[in-house]
DNA sequence: CAGCATCCCTTAAGATACTG
DNA sequence: CAGTATCTTAAGGGATGCTG
């Protein structure tokens, strides 16, 4: 009987886990988000610089992505009043509690390159 | 000119550092992938139980994820031999160096629920 | 510069049914 | 039990052109 009750216990902590895995992912879903963020954790950036960074990406998915993670707290845009007008956009204080992911996937990128490359 | 230099160091840096942040991505894509590795940090499952922890996932959905996962090295497969035959899936030790990635996601994701709920 | 509108196409993924 | 085969759909995403 406590069996029971610790195995259901472990397994509701495992559906949590992996609730708490698939809500990280949500926010992150789409294939430029976690890129975006990258780039902004190195600091404030505007629309075009983020566009020549993200290489590849198209104007629709930038304004796209971006306008998900302002809507999910994670960026603020900002106009500023030049002629013609610029955007800045920054992580938001909650945005930068993501740094440990992105953190953790690009050592992860970067040593799994090593790794590939020594293997051939 | 040193600052030439200096701004294209950074400049291939970042893109370095965007490129690793999209490996990783890449090995991890699919809506189900992060979750089944996360099932699988906990120690080998077989097939049925994968199934029955990833809530949502359908048969064909968890072969296909699980097969890519074996072809980058990340789990290994292995047949029981008997009746009916079981098969069992488990991390393998690269598998294994993801772990700092599915925690940061898995703590993330924790924290967030909670702030989401407290915001109500 | 920053971004929206439109069109188009591929792919991811779900449902269902079947096999050794 | 552990998958495969087939079909279908929804969505993601790219290209292009236009606007304030």
């Amino acid at each position: 009987m406590g069996d029971t009750i610790a195995v259901e216990k472990i397994s509701v902590d495992c559906k949590q886990h992996l609730r708490a895995i698939n809500d990280t992912q949500d926010l992150l879903s789409g294939k430029w988000k976690v890129m975006i963020i990258g780039c902004l954790a190195l600091g404030k950036k505007r629309y075009m610089e983020l566009q020549r960074m993200v290489e590849g990406i198209g104007s629709k998915m930038l304004s796209k992505e971006l306008q998900e993670l302002e809507i999910n707290g994670l960026i603020t845009r900002t106009v500023q009043d030049t002629k013609p007008i610029t955007v800045e956009y920054e992580l938001t204080e909650y945005g930068r509690t993501l740094k440990p992911i992105i953190d953790a996937m690009a050592l992860w990128g970067v040593q799994h390159r090593k790794k590939i490359i020594t293997a051939k």
